[in-house]
DNA sequence: TTGCATCTTGTACCCGGGTACAGGCTTACC
DNA sequence: GGTAAGCCTGTACCCGGGTACAAGATGCAA
């Protein structure tokens, strides 16, 4: 058994037979209740069985399955990615041609890099800007000793999907 | 007379004495119409005179400050930013203490040196994850062998104000 | 059996940076 | 003077990943 599901029967209060309530598996997957049913709606996760009141009554794997989408929300990976790639990993088992987690990981590593490079420039520029001791935006502008790219400078203008990541205000990749 | 000022004369059709109209604008700037008057909201562009039918007639240095504004984004600013940065611009030339382009450059350079951090630490997982050939994200949880880190790795967790950038779908800095 | 914690639903809102659209008015050119 | 292009306003919508809230029902322990 891995140290994960470990870690997740350590979490607190554990299922009983009939499974676990929501606050249960938000708390040990720590997560906002909210987002239980935001991921629900979004076909991350399964429905699960109801209580005869109609409570949601979770089995104990959910909370693993909320730290897989977690982690792979850490590689960059979006929501609607994430849910493929479970969806995939769910029914693949056998053939498939289509693309795996391999081939999708190397798809987001490509993104991932030119974002990095992105960001260098952008490092580059600000830099330079402070070497040059500029100190104002418009009269930067007009003079032409200023290293600020005011044309500009062509950014990866493609990957749409960009990475998400997992603290509360998430956001995504800059372009 | 700076190169940027050079382009901008020369991108199609010039203010005649009354003013440059919306369209003539954001054409020389490389804008979407809608642009200019959001950026007016935003109290990043002053409201124009108008013409006696309610018409925007723009002076030519509107072309200039737009491009200024395109290119703080490309250095990572955010709209708010930029907007306190003009500002800061505008009635600075004298005394005032507090942070000038300087200061804010220097704090936005170790926000996007974070980013760059973070989305390096991406890589390598990413690149582990290939290198041990990882192929389901639900069978890789399970098994102790694998590289992906199921358990939070912790990013930076501040820099709310994450640079955008200037491409039609902008977007953030991974959190 | 009472009382409180937790749950249910639908729906609206947040961030940041725009974009789109409808219905009506102005301006420019022939 | 006619007509089309361009502009005016307010308002709603987009992306992605959630979060919040109200009104009412359930679950569980004392």
């Amino acid at each position: 058994m891995s140290g994960l599901i470990a870690a997740q029967e350590a979490g607190g209060a554990v299922a009983d037979a009939a499974g676990m309530r929501r606050g249960q598996v938000a708390a040990a997957a720590g997560l906002n209740i909210e987002t239980l049913r935001y991921y629900e709606r979004r076909g991350l996760l399964a429905a699960p069985d109801r209580s005869p009141g109609g409570h949601r009554l979770y089995p104990p794997e959910t909370v693993t399955v909320l730290r897989v989408i977690k982690a792979a929300q850490r590689l960059g990976f979006t929501l609607d990615e994430i849910s493929d790639l479970l969806e995939l990993g769910r029914h693949r088992h056998g053939r498939r041609i289509d693309a795996g987690l391999q081939q999708r990981a190397n798809v987001k590593l490509v993104e991932v890099e030119e974002r990095i490079a992105d960001l260098t420039a952008i490092r580059e520029n600000l830099t330079a800007a402070l070497d040059a001791g500029c100190d104002d935006l418009l009269a930067c502008a007009s003079s032409q000793c200023c290293p600020i790219p005011f044309e500009a400078i062509t950014l990866h203008p493609d990957s749409q999907h960009a990475p998400a990541t997992n603290t509360p205000t998430s956001s995504r990749m800059p372009r």
